[in-house]
DNA sequence: CTCCCTTTGAAGTAC
DNA sequence: GTACTTCAAAGGGAG
């Protein structure tokens, strides 16, 4: 099942060869998520220090916090998206749903108490929390807890390839009726590689400036707080896949990489 | 219901 | 400093 649909998705991918194609990107260039990155020690976030100049208003993490019990809406988005998902050829005012205006004024920022739910917080189960009144049947211990547990997990901020397959994901599964995201995500693999440096950069760009709004929105928020959280992923399973063949990535990538047959017959049947 | 798959990049841990 | 690991999104598939 899993072979034919990835097979289907044959056609689609021969248009975007792997990068091991050699020659995909004629002029050798450093990694432009490196080169992309800003000097250290350049001030850039005005907006950062003022949030964490000292002042009376809670954080903005804690404000979030305070938003758990509302329902978790997720802003339609799909408006920003469809506005930079035909042509990226200038890079939007707004970047993404973190720095969407509404987002800006909504999510964790101090002072606004109508704030929509920001997008990267999210409680742990993506379920609602018990009503009050059911929460008064348990100990207090137990009550705190479970509302540790329950505390909700600041998502982190998208790269520029999560960007990229937000954006274009739509438009593949439209164009190959594929829709398992594993299949999807090959492809859109490809894609990124087959970007020119150019259109490659505004995603980078974006992903920047999602990273600084993510800081100013969380200034405690480190990756390490869902480190470790999400999935107990078989160690010896990946361990297995990167002995196997013991590459660095840049070099799978440039000749390892692995043909849809091998990923389709990686699968169980 | 929960985890896996699959991708790249950022950031974490381990040595 | 280098190598390795985890998590971001997504949704079908599998157990």
């Amino acid at each position: 099942m899993y072979k034919e649909t990835v097979y289907s998705a044959f056609n689609l991918l021969m248009h975007y060869p792997p990068p091991s194609g050699a020659g995909q990107h004629p002029q050798p260039q450093p990694p432009l998520h490196k080169a992309n990155q800003p000097p250290h020690g350049v001030p850039q976030l005005s907006l950062y220090e003022h949030f964490n100049s000292p002042h009376p208003t809670p954080a903005p993490a804690d404000i979030s916090q305070k938003q758990v019990h509302r329902p978790l809406q997720t802003p339609d988005l799909s408006g920003f998206y469809s506005l930079t998902s035909g042509s990226m050829g200038q890079l939007p005012h707004t970047v993404s749903w973190f720095t969407h205006p509404s987002l800006m004024l909504g999510s964790g920022v101090p002072g606004h108490p109508a704030a929509i739910p920001h997008p990267a917080i999210v409680p742990p189960s993506g379920k609602q929390e018990l009503q009050p009144f059911d929460r008064n049947l348990k100990t207090q211990a137990e009550s705190k807890a479970e509302k540790e547990a329950k505390k909700p997990t600041i998502k982190k901020p998208l790269n520029a390839f999560m960007l990229y397959m937000k954006e274009m994901r739509a438009k593949v599964i439209a164009e190959c009726t594929l829709k398992e995201s594993a299949a999807i995500n090959q492809i859109l693999g490809r894609r990124w590689h087959a970007l020119s440096r150019e259109e490659q950069a505004k995603y980078y760009e974006l992903a920047r400036k999602e990273r600084q709004l993510h800081m100013q929105l969380y200034p405690g928020w480190s990756a390490r707080d869902n480190y470790g959280k999400k999935k107990r992923r078989s160690r010896e399973k990946h361990q297995e896949s990167t002995t196997e063949t013991n590459w660095p990535r840049e070099l799978k990538d440039g000749h390892g990489q692995e043909s849809l047959s091998m990923s389709s017959s990686s699968s169980p049947a």
